[in-house]
Order: C-alpha cells, then structure tokens, then sequence
DNA sequence: CTTAATGCAAACGATTTGCACCGCC
DNA sequence: GGCGGTGCAAATCGTTTGCATTAAG
C-alpha cells in the first residue's frame, strides 16, 4: 500500500521527500478523512518547521496521481482520503461524518455509469466517484431517542 | 418543474421573494452549471441592486431542500444544477465541462448504494450523487489530432 | 551538480457576517 | 405589522504565490 503509492511517485519523477512520506502515512493510517488543517496539527509536532504550503502541495499531488481522493465536506471544506481499495462514501447530513463503504461490484458499476456517458455524451470514462447522504447509525439513534 | 419548486419553498415556510424567483428561473433555464458568480452578472442587469450574498444564501438554501445541488469544479469552486430528473456528472479532465448523464436505472441503482451503506455502516441513505472523471469528447478529438 | 521541492510571509479572493432597512405573508 | 429576507461593506479565513534556501537524485 504504502510502497505502491512510493512507486507511483516514483513512475512519475516525483521526489521522494520526507515531507512527502509522512504525509503520505499519515493518510494510509488515518480513515479519519482528514482536513488540511488536520494533517498540518498532527504533523507539525514531529516535524516543526512543516510549512502548511507543502501540504497544500503534496495533497494536490497525491490527489493528480490518484493516491487520494478530495470529498467535499459538511462545511465547505475539503477532506482527503487515501483510497487504497474502492469504496464510497456515505456523509451524514446531521453531524457530517464521512463513512467508507465498499463496494461489492465496483467494476460493473463503473462499466455501467461509463456506458451511459459515452453514448449519451462520447465521454471516455477514467474514474468514477460516488457519494450517498442520508443518516449515520449514530445520528439515527440520537434523534429516535428525543421523540 | 418550477412550480414544483415553489411548491417545496411553501411547504417548508420560505418566503417566495422576487430574488428567489428569477434565481430560481436562472437555474431551471440554464445547464451550464453556473458559479455564484455566473449567476450574479447575469442577474444584476435586470435587478440592478441584486447582492451577491443573497445568492449565497439562496443556493445555500435551496441546496439543503434539494431543489438544486453542489458540484466541485475544476477550479476548486462550486458549480450549481438544478436537479429536476435524476442524472450524474461527467466532468472533463481536461476542460473542466460538466455534461449531465441521464440514469437509465437511478432508483435500482439507490437502492444498491443504499443496501451496502446500511448493512456496512447502518446508514441511512436519502440522496446519492455520482461523478464521473475522464475526457469529453471534444477533448478527444483535439488530443487525437495532437499526435 | 541540477533542478525540483520546501518554508515563510505576504497577497489574494471567495465566502461570511453584522446591521439597518425593506417587503412578503 | 411582525419577522424573515435583502443589500451593502467590512471582516474573515482558507488557499495561493513569489522568492530565497535546501536537498533529492
């Protein structure tokens, strides 16, 4: 996972630089859906002089090179997310939590949705990306409770 | 299509301003997947005193009652769709058009998506959104010239 | 060595906010 | 006529940029 990602970087003649490797584990072992922000707290400890424009950087690299995805997020924002196998997301509209969920056909799926849009538009599909909305098991609980 | 619209402003207790209106008339006439910004120069010449923030607030709302939706842009900025059939995005790597794609099976397809994020996550799912990443076919044509 | 990558701070710009006024219901 | 909505301008804050410095290959 984390040595596939390595080579993609280096396929590409991308450098490999510690900013980059620990901001690249930081994604694979974090399924938080982290914020820049949230990236840039957690690793300026161990990393003092880490400028909050590299990761800026690195993540819109990641995301070019298809290590990453950007989801949009509850506020605004944008979140991030290592996509090692293919999921989903399913982001709850009350309290915005984000949720991987996978998929169990995502082949055919993605064959399906590339068909449409290629007769419909000539559309040459690359990548497909697929969100759901709706209530978390938590957010479900909590509002049952209050009636 | 835009009485339905006004339908849901009433029901959920909105008031039906002008602005709202010919917004709201904006969107339904338009494909082109407008930023706010899009919308308030073409608005502001036939409502001279017309605010860019009551556009925020409006799309804002009408986006959290489903009448339209928010789509990421190339750009890193916000595109709005009136979302009166079901469909999904293809939007170009290259130039950053967004086409709209009819569903041949929108609810079986829900149905699935929604299946997998209750029995993985127990989430309840209200809406799904897909998009799909690759090249249109304009820019097809113009890479295939290239070489 | 060469050149991409980083850090820093300043600049930018899209979005939000506060508030007085207005007008829909 | 009450209160939700609007317009305006200022404030905010996430993101980008320019440039000198550093270090990967």
């Amino acid at each position: 996972m984390y040595e596939k990602a390595l080579e993609t970087l280096r396929n590409n003649n991308v450098r490999i630089t510690p900013q980059r490797q620990i901001i690249l584990k930081y994604l694979i072992n974090h399924d938080n859906h982290p914020s820049v922000d949230t990236i840039y707290e957690a690793l300026k400890q161990e990393f003092s002089n880490l400028s909050i424009a590299t990761i800026y950087n690195t993540l819109q690299l990641f995301e070019k090179l298809d290590i990453i995805i950007a989801l949009p997020a509850e506020d605004g924002g944008i979140r991030y997310d290592f996509f090692g196998s293919p999921h989903f997301h399913a982001i709850c509209d009350n309290c915005g939590e984000i949720e991987d969920i996978d998929f169990p056909n995502y082949k055919q799926l993605k064959q399906e949705l590339a068909k449409e849009a290629m007769d419909q538009a000539g559309f040459q599909t690359n990548k497909i990306h697929i969100e759901v909305f709706g209530l978390c098991k938590n957010c479900r609980e909590e509002l049952a409770k209050k009636r």
